[in-house]
DNA sequence: TATGGCTGTCATGAA
DNA sequence: AATTCATGACAGCCA
């Protein structure tokens, strides 16, 4: 009996933390109100689930207890009443009252008689419902009502309806048991989950859709089941869910019984943690030792992976199988947001701040031309099987190119050789050799400062080591085939004058100065090509944008002329109607009306409008006759 | 398989 | 005269 209830107790607590973390907002006013409805779901905006509950603060302090923190069962008692305290705080003052009467109500129809007395060490159980519950003499008159907030999805699941409530009273133990099976599969969940969860591909999200969990709930009605599942789980609770509730609960813990609610259903036995998983174990939040109401929690669940690794502390508490959930639930979104990704970030910029060095730099500037021979051949990766056939290619594609030597093909091939051994395949992410930027000279000036090494400094052995693991070009390639301590972009970007200097003072034999000069020459002219591309891309655009404007002044002068067009011959139609008026009006020196055919106005300079005989056509018009013969003429 | 785009390279001329 | 730059042309690779 003090099992059950206590494992109820805990169960329950633990729920409606979980709900308040979701969205749902317990609400026990209504089921105050004398019978007891069913689980109600309904949409109220943000709860206070997202804003941060300061467990650390009320752990040892709540209350005023002075209780020594390292004593078990006074912590447990605490933790107990600061749980349903801080579910208090979630939603409704009288909650814990509700979580009583729906243990003690469930709990006792089939709790004790199928179950022997309690072979746990939770003989407070009692205590701490009885303490905890500042009225346990409602558990009669508490009614329940679980309202689900925030959470569309939730709102979606199956929800109690009217009918429901109207069954669940305190005569009827079916919808009580209902809700004991809610509470113990949700438990249940939490258990497998507990066990596991160590397995992170099975993880689900912290936050699944509760509609099926829910719907789970529901759909067990017989007490007994929950009976056989309890006995069955009896040895479990007494380790895993008393630990798990005596223990300071935090965000992290409820997202992880939320990940149990999920539907984590299989029920492998711990096996050991992997380092992965360890490794998540000290990221956990330490509730106990963050005293900060930080703020990180309060911006949602979203952010919580964030907040929780600016937050993570490892965790002391030897809180078992319960933070393995966490674990997994929790920060496989954390690792996934933000610790692969800083993995990542740091693992490069590790590697690149620990070899800066040229031929970081070229990758860096790959644009600047030192990704020499980069597309005709597929990235070298020497030391496999393919080293053959790029290097075959590589002939092949040289052969027809003039101004090489073949001596130095010659030695660049046994230098291949060479490097199958000594050149490891590279990091797929460092083949980053189209970079097709416009190259400026800055910037190769810049990187030629930049090199760590001077003429007088050529590659040591370290450096050898590092480049090892970089992408070549195959006249980089050429270069240590022919033993030249300088890479491409160093031979390309170094002055004139430091590149005489280089031929004269290293020594090369002609077939070194001759490759040395011909990886200068083909670098830089590699880079003029480059920039004359971009040129002419930028000039062909240059262009197209001007013929469109071009054509659109074109259109515009068209639109215009039209209008003008149309504009004179208005005006025209205006004066023409005029003339025809004024001329009506008008009468000659016989005092007949003069003819609009033979007269017109006209405008003088001074304003005087003139009255104007026209000319008779009778020339125009033989002479246009006269054409039309001519026409006629030559058509005949 | 044909095709177009991209790139590296060479040749050439100008600066 | 040597070097660099610009550009057309060619060839290879790739989607």
């Amino acid at each position: 009996m003090q099992i059950g209830k206590k494992y109820l107790t805990e169960g329950l607590i633990q729920l409606t933390i979980l709900l308040s973390f979701i969205g749902v907002r317990v609400d026990v006013d209504s089921y105050l109100s004398g019978y007891y409805p069913p689980l109600t779901e309904i949409n109220l905006g943000p709860s206070s689930a997202y804003t941060q509950t300061p467990f650390h603060i009320l752990r040892d302090t709540l209350d005023g207890y002075g209780v020594h923190p390292k004593c078990p069962e006074l912590d447990y008692f605490f933790a107990s009443r600061r749980l349903l305290e801080e579910v208090r705080t979630l939603g409704s003052p009288r909650f814990h009252t509700q979580l009583n009467a729906w243990l003690v109500h469930q709990v006792s129809a089939t709790d004790e008689a199928e179950h022997g007395p309690s072979t746990s060490s939770g003989t407070d159980t009692d205590s701490v419902l009885e303490s905890s519950g500042d009225s346990g003499e409602h558990l009669s008159e508490s009614g329940q009502e679980v309202r689900r907030r925030a959470n569309p999805e939730l709102g979606q699941g199956p929800c109690h309806t009217e009918e429901d409530e109207a069954q669940v009273t305190e005569e009827d133990p079916v919808a009580p048991a209902q809700l004991a099976h809610s509470s113990f599969l949700e438990q249940e969940s939490l258990l497998e989950g507990s066990t596991t969860l160590s397995n992170p591909g099975r993880c689900h999200p912290p936050f699944p859709t509760p509609d099926i969990d829910w719907s789970n709930f529901l759909s067990l009605t017989e007490l007994d089941d929950l009976d056989c599942l309890v006995s069955g789980r009896l040895p479990d609770l007494n380790t895993d869910i008393i630990g798990a509730i005596s223990q300071n609960v935090s965000l992290h813990d409820a997202m992880v019984t939320s990940s149990g609610i999920c539907g984590e259903s299989s029920s492998e036995g711990t096996e050991p943690r992997s380092s992965a998983q360890q490794q998540r174990n000290l990221l956990r939040l330490d509730s106990t030792g963050s005293s900060d109401t930080s703020p990180e929690m309060a911006l949602g669940l979203a952010a919580l992976p964030f907040a929780s690794v600016c937050n993570m502390t490892p965790s002391a508490t030897p809180q078992g199988t319960l933070n393995d959930c966490l674990d997994e639930a929790v920060f496989d979104q954390i690792n996934q947001l933000g610790l692969d990704g800083l993995e990542t970030i740091n693992n490069q910029l590790l590697g690149s701040l620990g070899c800066i060095e040229p031929h970081a730099l070229e990758d860096l500037d790959s644009d600047s031309g030192l990704s020499l021979e980069s597309s005709s051949g597929s990235p070298l990766s020497p030391g496999s099987s393919e080293i053959s056939s790029s290097s075959s290619s590589y002939c092949e594609d040289e052969c027809g190119a003039t101004g090489y030597s073949s001596e130095v093909e010659s030695v660049l091939s046994k230098g291949i050789t060479d490097y199958s051994t000594t050149w490891p395949p590279t990091h797929p992410n460092e083949n980053i050799w189209h970079d097709h930027s416009y190259a400026s000279a800055a910037l190769f000036n810049k990187a030629a400062i930049t090199l760590p090494h001077k003429i007088e400094e050529p590659f040591s052995d370290d450096v050898c080591s590092d480049l090892e693991e970089q992408e070549l070009s195959r006249d980089e390639l050429r270069a240590r085939a022919m033993c030249i301590p300088f890479s491409a972009l160093q031979i390309v970007n170094m002055p004139v004058e430091e590149f005489m200097e280089v031929l004269d003072s290293y020594g090369f034999s002609s077939e070194q100065v001759t490759l040395l000069r011909d990886i200068r020459r083909r670098g830089k002219n590699k880079l003029a090509a480059q920039n004359c591309r971009k040129r002419k891309l930028d000039a062909i655009t240059g262009l197209q944008e001007e013929v469109e404007m071009l054509q659109a002044q074109r259109d515009r002068l068209l639109r215009d002329k039209q209008l003008t067009a149309k504009t004179m011959g208005a005006v025209g139609h205006q004066i023409r109607q005029l003339t025809r008026d004024v001329l009506a009006r008008l009468r000659d020196r016989s005092g007949q009306p003069l003819n609009p055919e033979r007269y017109t106005l006209q405008c003088g300079a001074n304003g005087r409008v003139v009255v104007q005989h026209i000319r008779q056509p009778a020339v125009s018009t033989s002479a246009s006759n006269k054409t039309d013969k001519r026409k006629k003429d030559k058509k005949q």
